[in-house]
Order: C-alpha cells, then structure tokens, then sequence
DNA sequence: ACGAAATGAGAGCGGTGCTCTTGATTCCGA
DNA sequence: TCGGAATCAAGAGCACCGCTCTCATTTCGT
C-alpha cells in the first residue's frame, strides 16, 4: 500500500530520515532543550524553511522522536526475552529488566525523552501509545509464560482495590489472575522507577555499585511478581 | 546573620521572592520549556535586563526554583510523618507516601521539574542535594522507628551486593542493618517511580482507579522495607 | 557630603519557531 | 504528450527568546 510511487516519494522518505538522523545526533549531544529545527537544516544543507514540509513543528519532530526511542527501547526488550528463551522464568525476567536499563544508560537523552517530563504538551499524541506499551507487553509475557504451569503464589488483594483489579486483568491481559496482573503494573511502574533514578542522577553519592544494585532489585521485583528463584 | 540592614536589602528581598513567585505561576500553567524571562519581567511591569540583577541566567531561576520545590515536597512529607506520630509503622509510611503521591498531582510541573528529565545541566547544582534527600530522611526515619523495637525481617542480601549495603548502610544511616538500607533505597525509588508514572500520564487507559492502584502499592512497598501489617 | 556600590531602563546582538511568498521541479491524467 | 496541479526549496520577515552593554538614577557606608 504505500508503495515508492517515484523518485520524488523515494527522496520524502530519505530526507525523513536524515531529518530525524541528525534530529537524534543533536539529541544526543545536547538534550531536548536544545534541538533546534534551524541547526538540523543548517546541518543538512538546506533552508529551514524547507524543514516544514517534512514536519510541521518542532513537537512533531520530536514526537517522530519519541515514537523511534519507545520502539528502540521495546525492541531492546524484546530481544533479550527471545534470547533468553530456554531459561527459567526469573531469569529472564531480570535479563529484560537488564536490556531496559542498558538501553536507558546508553541512550540517556532519549530515555528522558519518554520517561522524563513530557515536553511538547500534555497529553500524549496517540502515535506513541503502541510503541510505549512494548516493554510493558514483554513484561506481561515473561510473567504469562511462567504462570502457565502451575498457579503463582501472589498475596490476596486488599478489598479496595478487587475491582479496579478486575478491570485492569480484562483489559491488559484477560487470561491471568487480577492480582498478577496489579502486581505487573506495579513492578513495570517501579522499574522504570528505578531506571529513571539512576539516569537521572538521583542515585549519585548514594549507590556506587549499580550494576549490583539493580541487579538485586529487578531480581526482587520479579519475585514480587510471582517468580521464583528455582523450579 | 542575614539582618535586614536598610530599604534596598528588604525591596532586593521582597523583589526576589516577586520574581520567583510570578516564575512558579509561569511554571504552573505552561511547563519549565515555556517559562521566559521576559514575560516575567513584563508581568512584574520591570524591564528584563534588570531582572538579570537578581538571578544571573534563566537556569539559575529555575534551580531556585527546584530547590523551593524539593523543600515544598520535603515539608509535605515531613508533616505527614509528624501527623501521624502516634500510628503504626506501616500506617505511617503509607501517609508518608500518599502525601509525595498528593503534592506531586497538585503540582506536576514543579514535581517534574524536580523527578522529570534534568532540564538545567546534566549535573544538579550543589545546593540542591541537601533539599532532595528530605523525602529520603522522613522514609529513613520511619523505618528506623519501626526498628527501634525489635529487629525487622528481611530476605538476606545476595552475597555480590554485600560490600555495596554496607557501604550504603555506612552512608545514609550507620544504624541500620545493611539490608535494611538497600531495601530503603529500592523502596524510594520505586516509590517516585509510581508517583511518576501517574504524574506523566503513564497510566492512562491502563489504570483507573488510581487512589486505590497507589495505596495498594505503597503499602507494599512498606512492607518491603520490613513493615508489618500489624503489630 | 561625597564617592562607591547597587539598581533600573533601553538598545542591541544572535538565536529561535514559524509563516508567507516566489519560483522551480515533478507528477499525473486527459 | 502536454499542460494543469501538486510538491518542494529558498528567502525574507515576524515575534519572541536569553543575554550583554551602556548609561542615568538611586541608595549606602564612611
């Protein structure tokens, strides 16, 4: 369906990407503040002016942004599950937990992008929806895959909260129990809690050895979640 | 020690806590991209070279303004953990946690001014950090109570993070057990991590009842950090 | 009372996002 | 094939921004 129609469709698309090449580059090296339409044209050559027919503001860029970092960032996750396929449900578990802090550490502009304070308005444009749920999506997997054979031993619910819990298991994934998949919310929620902390730079003078220490509290969140060290 | 020697000290005062009150209204309605130093300046009817009297640059009023942010969320929590001096433990980290939950919803642009992507420069300035660990103390010193009496159950620490607890421990307060402190520093995290998650509109259309989805999970998290329900 | 320091206002520099107009190029259907 | 229509690059320009410099005025300490 949106197939090259000629030479001037395949040079839209090329110049998209060199856009949002140089767009990402100037992220990197500077941050969202400071990415500037004018400075991407510059770079690129060409008016900017003429940079406007590819992106009609800068929050659009930047969206195109956003959706690329969430997809890079789900793709990140979803490799390490694949590649961690025969091991034992914690264990992958805290492998995806590992490929979303890496990604996040070396990509940290980007990170802040999605998981930072929302900079171009307030709610979110729904492009970004589907890409911002991959991570969560592979979480939930993990955590079906090893619920499969026997029942995961999660503690009751608080009344208040059956419900809510009910509706939140219809929606994100009908085939488990409402208290895994609150328990799922909750450990997604905190992981990036704990990513964010540590991009961010609130763990500076306070956590030294981070590899360690992240390594010990995604293990716990997975435990949090109903997986088990052995067996 | 900081006496108000004549009437320029006192308008210089006055002037300055002008300007940072019209900044935070700028920051409340459109977001710390949006807050210009000239539209402040016009507000306050003065021109905006006479501004630059007060703060040196435009990052030197918004770390005002972060700093007077962390000390508002500081109080908050602290009044929370003294107006809930008489209860249990764990009742008393969950107000603690409802508080952070509560100002952060009431002032999202300040919260991620302080939680949200690091906008000023890539490291806070010194005289923030002492602000920052308020929230930290006030979680500290409610475990530590709990702990006065008897000692608190927690899982054993993983033997590669041994050194780093005890580091941590030593750090943040020698008098708690090495786990202990490793599981406050999770908790913490984790505890902005919800907050955040609902301030920057992560969970939109995936959790809906949201006071009853926090509550649930702050009271878990004191009971990670070896809070009992009872007793 | 007087010199020094602090303050305010204005002009101006280089930068930004964005719009409008103009002219050239490419596409596509009659 | 050819001519109208759509697309595109470029330039000028608007309003705004952070920030600096200069200069007049006011206040302070001695």
């Amino acid at each position: 369906m949106t197939t090259v129609r000629g030479a001037r469709a395949r040079a839209r698309i090329e110049i998209t990407a060199a856009i949002k090449d140089e767009a990402r580059t100037q992220l990197a090296a500077e941050g969202a503040a400071k990415l500037s339409l004018r400075a991407v044209a510059r770079e690129l050559g060409m008016a900017s002016s003429a940079l406007y027919r590819y992106f009609p503001s800068r929050d659009d860029l930047l969206t195109a942004l956003i959706i690329d970092a969430y997809d890079a960032l789900g793709a990140e996750a979803e490799k390490a599950a694949a590649d961690t396929a025969g091991l034992r449900p914690l264990d992958r578990w805290t492998a995806v937990c590992r490929a979303v802090r890496a990604w996040a550490l070396a990509h940290p502009h980007e990170y802040a992008l999605i998981y930072g304070s929302p900079v171009p308005g307030y709610t979110a444009p729904q492009d970004t929806v589907a890409p911002a749920a991959r991570v969560g999506l592979v979480l939930i997997e993990t955590a079906r895959r090893a619920h499969g054979g026997e029942g995961i031993a999660l503690p009751p619910l608080p009344e208040a909260l059956r419900p809510e819990a009910a509706r939140l298991a219809a929606d994100v994934a009908p085939d488990l129990p409402p208290a895994l998949a609150v328990a799922l919310v909750v450990a997604w929620s905190q992981l990036f809690g704990l990513v964010s902390f540590e991009v961010f730079g609130q763990f500076h003078r306070v956590v030294e050895d981070r590899d360690a220490f992240f390594a010990a509290a995604a293990r716990r969140l997975g435990q949090d979640v109903g997986l088990l060290p052995r067996g």
